[in-house]
DNA sequence: ATGACAATCGCACGTTCGTGGTATATTCGA
DNA sequence: TCGAATATACCACGAACGTGCGATTGTCAT
């Protein structure tokens, strides 16, 4: 144990997850002809998988389909990363909506690739999972940026002004009109008028409904 | 106009962005040097390239450093966007940390490349953006992945029941009590209830305090 | 079948909120 | 220099909230 000589022949164990026999033969003989590469356990479902993570150590990287049946691809990530956080999950798949791909990476996922990408690239991208990187099919990688960019709304701030920006945050923090008041050195009335103004910006009427628009809009 | 032969010999316009004198000159050398790219313009800071805009047509690519003297990266991206949205902007930039990477793909950026890039791979990146991609040095790529998988915390519900659930979100739009009672035809005290319960399993006091911890916490 | 939990309903009391007013000082651009 | 916007402050009253006590019903696993 002491004289890993697994790492010295980079002999890496890869598990693979596909519903699909014919691609599953081809990935794992894929995997299997590439040296340092051995692709030690191949299933049908996540089920079978975290089965065998009881009995046997967790491989490097698990390749895993999303459409299968039973347990869904995604909750199998959550899974997997639970039993085993080090074990890299790299998502080999044809679905391409926002919804799966933002679920899988928020899931933990090491990576995401297209089932149309060729052999090299799903070596390459085991390579590089292995070496720390994120390999995403070049769709992926766009998408992935979309969502970034429609992350931040941070439109209209409704014509607030500083101080009633400054009050929305400590409304936000879950104190009262007086506990802001004193906090800020004011009375309780110049906080009471600056709520009603914000109310009146916000088109809302209650503390509740005020705290809701501003996470919905970024306003804090 | 018709017979645009600017696509047909590729001959994208990129500009590029940059106050080292040094690697400015490499960059420019490196674009004109590519068969189908051209280097029309190259400024130290955003303010000349903003101003530029006003009287040229906008470059197919912005190449674009993050650390600049004057308006920084992220306010030039989104003053870039604004004025020419089909603009790709390509940071190529030191920084890797997580604030300045989120920032600067939240504001439309369309890669996201470290300075100790190749030249091939600069080249190859701007190919990419070119054909709709999104090129990302393996370490920001790795950051995006990590900035998704920390954006949903979807930890402990706070054993809260699925009833607690409803009743939370009908708080979050902003419905009163009895309102909340209306809606699902519950009487006011079993609502009033429910709130106590939920107040003590979120460890609040306050609606206010419940839909602030239900966003934060993504209970919602 | 017994206990734990969830969901429902009730009352009382003090606190906080929302809203209708009014009013003054300061700042700042037209 | 003269409004407009902003920040500040005050009062009063009904509505809504938070919290202390209850209680009954049903489910579900031990």
């Amino acid at each position: 144990m002491n004289q890993n000589n697994e790492l010295d022949k980079e002999n890496f164990n890869i598990w693979l997850i596909e519903d699909n026999l014919h691609f599953r033969r081809t990935i794992n003989g894929l995997i299997n002809h590439t040296p340092g590469m051995k692709c030690t356990n191949a299933f049908e479902t996540c089920e079978e998988a975290i089965s065998k993570l009881q009995t046997e150590f967790p491989p490097e990287v698990i390749l895993l389909d999303i459409g299968l049946p039973g347990m869904t691809g995604i909750e199998g990530i959550e899974k997997f990363k639970m039993l085993s956080p080090s074990t890299h999950i790299l998502i080999l798949t044809i679905y391409d909506d926002n919804e799966k791909v933002f679920d899988a990476l928020c899931a933990g996922a090491s990576g995401y690739l297209l089932k149309d990408s060729s052999p090299d690239k799903i070596i390459g991208a085991i390579e590089e999972v292995l070496s720390g990187g994120a390999p995403m099919s070049m769709q992926i990688a766009h998408k992935v940026l979309e969502i970034f960019s429609n992350l931040k709304p941070k439109k209209n701030d409704y014509g607030l002004t500083d101080r009633e920006k400054e009050i929305l945050k400590f409304m936000v923090t879950g104190l009262t009109k007086q506990q802001i008041a004193d906090q800020l050195y004011l009375s309780f009335h110049t906080v009471n008028t600056h709520l009603k103004n914000i109310y009146v910006k916000l088109h809302v009427n209650t503390k509740s409904g005020a705290i809701t628009k501003a996470f919905k809009e970024n306003l804090i």
